[in-house]
DNA sequence: TGGGAGCACTTGTCATGACAAGTAGCCTCG
DNA sequence: CGAGGCTACTTGTCATGACAAGTGCTCCCA
């Protein structure tokens, strides 16, 4: 399915071999198959996630971009635009471009699993799963999947946990022909995670639309999370689906807040991104008050 | 200051004049002055948000709009990714683009000022203020400031209304150079929105993070919101400073949820988008729930 | 009638060349 | 010594041309 990956050696600086290159290591990339403004793009990304490229310094001009790369201008150009559509440089017309900030995006997946945010933070996911039953829909769950109310759908209740400890419980609720696929015996709740398995049985979840509020946590969230009863959660409720907008999933989740916040960053010119973060304990984070 | 506009004909398909166009009727353009791409994206822009272009219609193919437009695919380009990013057209190669939204995406602003997203909803914002000082920083804000503690800031402390009714609680502080400004006597708290009034003084507010989470109601803050103590609020902690980062503001919201929420949306390929949404009270809504 | 080859058309990627517009530094002149 | 102009260099915009890759349709043939 995959085409095979061809590799060729780049330096250190991530640049193509060059005569004038002093002194060089050897890292493996991937290569052909991939455009060329993309491994343009892609070679920034890396120098300035690694700080080879410290925030405030310019990156190389486009002519010489086009020299190291052999290349034109045009891609050159492509993959700076798309660098700068990430917010991660700035500039303009007669002045080089300019390493805004090295914070990476969040690519879409982190926000919709919980699995894999809790990884990519190099913390421990876990989950008990707590119902998975399969009922008629809801008045309100039936408006979100645009079904009739009294469809049959599948209801999915289970407690996530971060390093052990309760953070978040998430009704999710899924039309049929896709929650139909969590009975299958392949399939473990509480181990694997549910949009991996989905997606590879070919559900594509693509867009998706999150609404914050915040509730008072009921007899069975105070129990579960471990607060007390009235205390304020705060709540996502979540609809997900194909690129079509076809909606797959409706979810409430009921988060700790003093564990997890979420994150807008919002500039006038780049694209706003979003994140989930986690909240250190006051325990954990004593005496490393940030400066 | 501004650069003289001229005006073009066009027609009320948005074209620019074509012998094949039958009927048309006159509306005026900034034209010239700016850049043809620009032309092109604001021209399909305006179409899709006016129907003309329905969610699920085909855009012109690339080649059909160099020919109206008498341009190269460059600039077609360019428009066509423009409006990719921001989410409003999908299709990929071998297809053409198709419409997928309509809905503009809000603006940098409009998260920022409440006072301008009320109007952008056609409602009226109120405000009340209950403070304003001068005094040494917190720790916290401090911290958020970039500033030493006891350094001088300005707090401001407003009731937020919204068609009259209690809706948010915003504990502003700025740094002192900022704040000072506060103080002047052209500035009436009450009446004006504070962006409006700082942007004319040379304030350039272009970059902000916000940090969502929820708080229990304090008595200060039921009272004013007309909430029972220890009710949740959603509460918003913002940072808004330069776009070289240095940070002018720090604020701590707290909105009654069952009047405002945040909305994300999301999708694998555009960038996502953010905005505030007013959640209608359940007297206005009765009998008018979506189907 | 069904399936596959072929074809027309689409978008994706890249090269080359040109000019406009903005920046920063140098240098001259008052 | 300061102000202004000049120049080299940068990025922004656009034209033209070319080929690759994917889609959808027709048409032919088994």
């Amino acid at each position: 399915m995959f085409p095979r990956d061809s590799f060729h050696l780049i330096t250190k600086d991530g640049l193509p071999l060059l005569p004038l290159v002093p002194t060089w290591t050897v890292c493996i990339v991937k290569s052909v198959d991939e455009p060329l403004y993309q491994r343009i793009a892609d070679d920034l990304r890396r120098r300035i996630a690694r700080g080879d490229l410290p925030v405030g310094a310019a990156l190389p001009s486009e002519s010489q971009l086009c020299e190291q790369w052999a290349a034109s201008r045009g891609p050159v150009r492509q993959a700076l635009s798309a660098l700068r559509a990430e917010g991660l440089i700035g500039g303009g017309r007669g002045r080089p471009p300019v390493v805004r900030t090295s914070r990476v995006p969040q690519p879409f997946e982190t926000l919709l699993s919980f699995s894999r945010w809790a990884h990519s933070l190099g913390r421990t996911p876990g989950q008990r799963t707590l119902e998975i039953a399969r009922r008629p829909a809801r008045q309100e769950v039936a408006d979100a999947l645009a079904i009739d109310e009294g469809d049959p759908v599948v209801d999915l209740v289970r407690l996530r946990l971060l390093d052990g400890r309760p953070t978040m419980i998430e009704r999710t609720t899924f039309v049929e022909s896709v929650g139909r696929l969590l009975f299958d015996v392949a399939f473990d709740p509480d181990s694997s995670s549910i949009y991996a398995y989905l997606a590879e049985r070919g559900v594509d979840l693509s867009v998706a639309r999150h609404v914050f509020d915040a509730v008072a946590a009921d007899p069975t969230d105070a129990s579960l999370l471990e607060v007390p009863e009235g205390a304020p959660l705060l709540r996502e409720r979540r609809r997900a689906g194909s690129a079509s907008g076809e909606p797959y999933e409706y979810s409430d989740d009921r988060y700790r807040p003093d564990v997890v916040t979420f994150t807008i960053e919002n500039a006038e010119q780049a694209h706003p991104s979003v994140a989930r973060a986690w909240r250190p304990t006051p325990a954990d984070n004593n005496q490393t008050h940030p400066k």
